[in-house]
DNA sequence: ACCGGTCTCCAAAACGTTTTGGATTATACG
DNA sequence: CGTATAATCCAAAACGTTTTGGAGACCGGT
């Protein structure tokens, strides 16, 4: 009962009020002058259920969060997440965060969010290769981004790091500190940012002649812990390694550790993601960052231009750098 | 235009469909089968706005991260937002994460969210002991849970760790393996953890009729990182150092690293909080942990009678165990 | 004085749901 | 058989906003 309300105290109708408050044209600046210091005396704020009724959207923009318990990869979500509410309530959008554990509920959850129009956009993170999420979505007239990209076909918006690159290039960097057995330790295929780091290690190693040596393992670092011994106790033990993420390097180094190895000097060890904790191991984890900021502020963007009505064009594809962070865990080989 | 549709399409009215499908006795179960199926089959979908508009209710509970730029002591609260969502949407709720810097601006979102009616209920995290949040909320009708205790006055529920057990409990153990330095890093008093937790160690010191050591800084590492050098250098170090948070606790391992001690040997250390960074570091940090799944368990369930009309009582209200997580920055001092 | 145009303003419809207050019919009971 | 009761159903109002399609007043030009 509030535009009722403030109209009544001001004698005018609703219709004038509601305009004079959005701005039109249509009614004179006096009477718009008026109905502005009454709603701010009364403390008016519209009724965003009322609202949303009447316009059809929901000011909604959600990102479900593949999560499950005990991970702690996330403090890059919520990052993002950091920036991206930003943007989104400077044009008085609320980020909804939804964590459904990848499976066979996730769907649900996705169509929960579709059909029963509870979001006016969606965000997805952690894609895959073939990732039935997009594919849902691109079915539906659901305005989605996602950070990450995947292999399924269609034409969407994403914003990812430049993966194959920076592996390339940690992978050179290596090799020019010296070493030659430099292995990859590599996330399950399916993930996408695992093959183009895989990629970028391997184009790397046949262009400096050098023999690859990949093991793929769990993103999680016991299953790196594990996979990094069996490398270790093999014929040629590696002198480096290249971990597709922080997680997986931070169990190479437990595994080394165990081993009687010093890293860095008789291990060299490199991670991507920059997680804190890589900041307090021993030694410190030489990794790399995906610039966050610049990511949720792209990705906001181009969501909030889908929304309204911008069609997805290549011009919604950001594929931007890695950033190096050198750190203790790199050292020529002895 | 979807009640209507359905209604068109089995020769019912409107309020027949609505009441069937909300399972009122009002309607023959034969028709209510009927209309289930049907709405089974149109994949029907309540308006979330319309339903929201015609009850005043929301079916949205916000959680305000007062979270700034680079911190990454925030996994605990994703963990407490993942088992809380799954609670919330259990019961039709969706959980919304506003990002809200501690500042002017901070109590801006708040009154936004309440007068726009953006939500029916609220968790307050990270509280102070003069919370002018909570001050705010108790003169609205809008629910609200805390998590943290605060000495703003007033009945409301909140749950929170017995840090002052968890620290009196740690300092008797330091004190048991031959500690008698023993010094506390202490977080800024404004912040209700930071005092409790200090209570605690300084009520045990007192009991052991030890001398209390106390200094108080900022709760980030840099910060911890001097206000440990200076402990160190002064005229009686500690042999151990018990610190309000892991991010302390981290810059108190730096610092002990800087000045060529050896920890534990030459110098325990104890945080709170167990980040995944304290399970990485140089020794592993001996930490205390809030079991988080209770805590979000008990604040969704407490949030959800509140909404639900309850009012509050002291029954809302819970101090539950802090659990100590030994691992390997603590030892007998030299 | 009349006409077209520009300024202001407004009544009413619409969004999709829930709920109120019956209306109608069938059932039970005396 | 008449009537009270229960079982089903429904029309219409209401929630608070935005938007459509004018209506009335005023202006300048003829």
């Amino acid at each position: 009962m509030s535009l009722k309300l403030l109209a009544a105290t001001l004698n005018l109708s609703i219709t004038t009020v509601s305009r004079a408050l959005d701005g039109y044209g249509d009614v004179a600046p006096a009477t718009r002058d008026r109905v502005m210091a009454a709603a701010e005396a009364m403390q008016y704020r519209p009724n965003a259920a009322a609202r949303r009724l009447r316009r059809g959207s929901t000011e909604v923009v959600s990102l479900v969060l593949p999560t499950g318990p005990g991970r702690f990869d996330e403090p890059l979500y919520l990052e993002l997440m950091s920036v991206m509410g930003e943007r989104f309530a400077e044009r008085g959008y609320d980020l909804t965060l939804l964590a459904a554990p990848p499976g066979p509920d996730e769907m649900k959850t996705y169509r929960r969010l579709v059909e029963g129009r509870r979001a006016d956009g969606l965000i997805v993170v952690r894609t895959r290769r073939q990732d039935p999420r997009i594919a849902y979505l691109l079915g539906t007239k659901m305005p989605f981004v996602v950070m990450g990209r995947s292999d399924t076909p269609g034409l969407y918006p994403f914003v990812d790091g430049d993966g194959e690159a920076a592996f390339a290039a940690a992978t050179r960097d290596l090799a020019a500190l010296g070493h030659r057995h430099i292995a990859h330790l590599a996330a399950p295929a399916a993930l996408t940012y695992a093959t183009l780091r895989r990629a970028g290690y391997e184009r790397a190693m046949d262009e400096l002649g050098l023999p690859r040596q990949v093991v793929e393992c769990d993103a999680d670092e016991q299953a790196a812990r594990a996979a990094c011994s069996e490398l270790l106790a093999g014929a040629a033990p590696p002198t480096a390694i290249l971990c597709a993420t922080d997680r997986m390097a931070l169990g190479v180094l437990r595994a080394a550790r165990e081993r009687g190895l010093s890293v860095p000097a008789d291990l060299s060890v490199v991670g991507h993601d920059n997680l804190p904790a890589g900041a307090y191991s021993d030694p410190p984890l030489s990794t790399m960052e995906l610039p966050l900021a610049e990511t949720g502020d792209l990705l906001a963007r181009m969501l909030l231009a889908r929304i309204g009505g911008a069609p997805p064009d290549d011009t919604m594809q950001a594929i931007i750098p890695i950033r190096a962070v050198p750190r203790g865990s790199v050292a020529p080989p002895r």
